[in-house]
DNA sequence: TTTCTTTTGTTGACATATCAACTATTGATC
DNA sequence: GATCAATAGTTGATATGTCAACAAAAGAAA
């Protein structure tokens, strides 16, 4: 079977990317609009950090696919923000426990239902099927790709 | 119907995010394997460049839903390394047509196979079907954030 | 215990993403 | 034609993504 040459449009993995940049540019317009005060990658770690806390920076860099450096600095923004704290672990003191504050346990609670219409908002007109059959195709994809 | 709490790898969105990582990830290591010397995302403006030349930096921002920042930014270095030229427009001082020079087209003919070899695992074991409700599942997610 | 290796996190350097401010030019209105 | 508004591109500032170099600490090996 040949190879057809393929305009970039019709590339999967470029409308993957595709569909990254609108959701991700979306969400950002929403969070400048309501005046959150962080970008949607800072809500990504505060979300984790919910979810998973106490965690590691290591830890917490694998769950987001993120570079250690990253989570160093992010962490860094959220912290001055006063979301989130860095707590030594007693015995260790090469790593630290990631936690949120009270302020950001409340901002997350606040917000939540902010993130959930957008989410539902980019899944509308989808069936239960449609959805699944796509988490499913992206996984593939990812372990095709060693991921 | 009640919106159920979910962990935030069963989110759509956040698994596109995913595979979108694993996916430039893989390929720019590709990318370094082979020494190209370049990154993922001056790829993709050398592609677009190449498929659509001449065309205007406003206009290549929009295909690749990039800044025009970034676009003004990512010129000037594949321009430092001799494969786009921005020529200037007779009777319109304002806007340039941007075009590969002949290195940046053989650089593209040598290594576009390299890229549809990426492009082919990663969607490998996926039926054609698969890979079409996909699309349309993305270009669905897209329309409904305003994409 | 002393030395060597690995692990965790930080910092520096460069590329990219984004917004805002700015320049130059073009188009529109008067 | 002169003035004003819109457009194309650049630059600055800040956040993020990535790699490499590094420091401190922990674990392994001698």
């Amino acid at each position: 079977m040949s190879t057809k040459e393929r305009q970039i449009e019709e590339v999967v993995l470029f409308q993957i990317e595709r569909t990254n940049k609108v959701a991700r540019q979306y969400a950002q317009r929403e969070f400048d609009r309501l005046a959150l005060g962080i970008t949607v990658e800072q809500w990504i770690l505060l979300k984790i950090v919910e979810e998973k806390a106490p965690l590691s920076q290591k830890e917490l860099a694998g769950s987001s696919l993120r570079d250690p450096a990253s989570i160093t600095r992010t962490l860094d923004l959220l912290a001055k923000k006063g979301y989130v704290k860095r707590k030594p672990i007693a015995g260790n003191r090469r790593q630290y426990d990631v936690h949120l504050t009270t302020a950001g346990k409340a901002f997350v609670k606040k917000h939540l239902p902010t993130v959930k219409e957008q989410r539902e908002l980019s899944v509308k007109g989808l069936s239960l099927t449609e959805i699944e059959q796509l988490q499913n195709t992206l996984k593939k994809i990812q372990e095709n790709l060693g991921g």
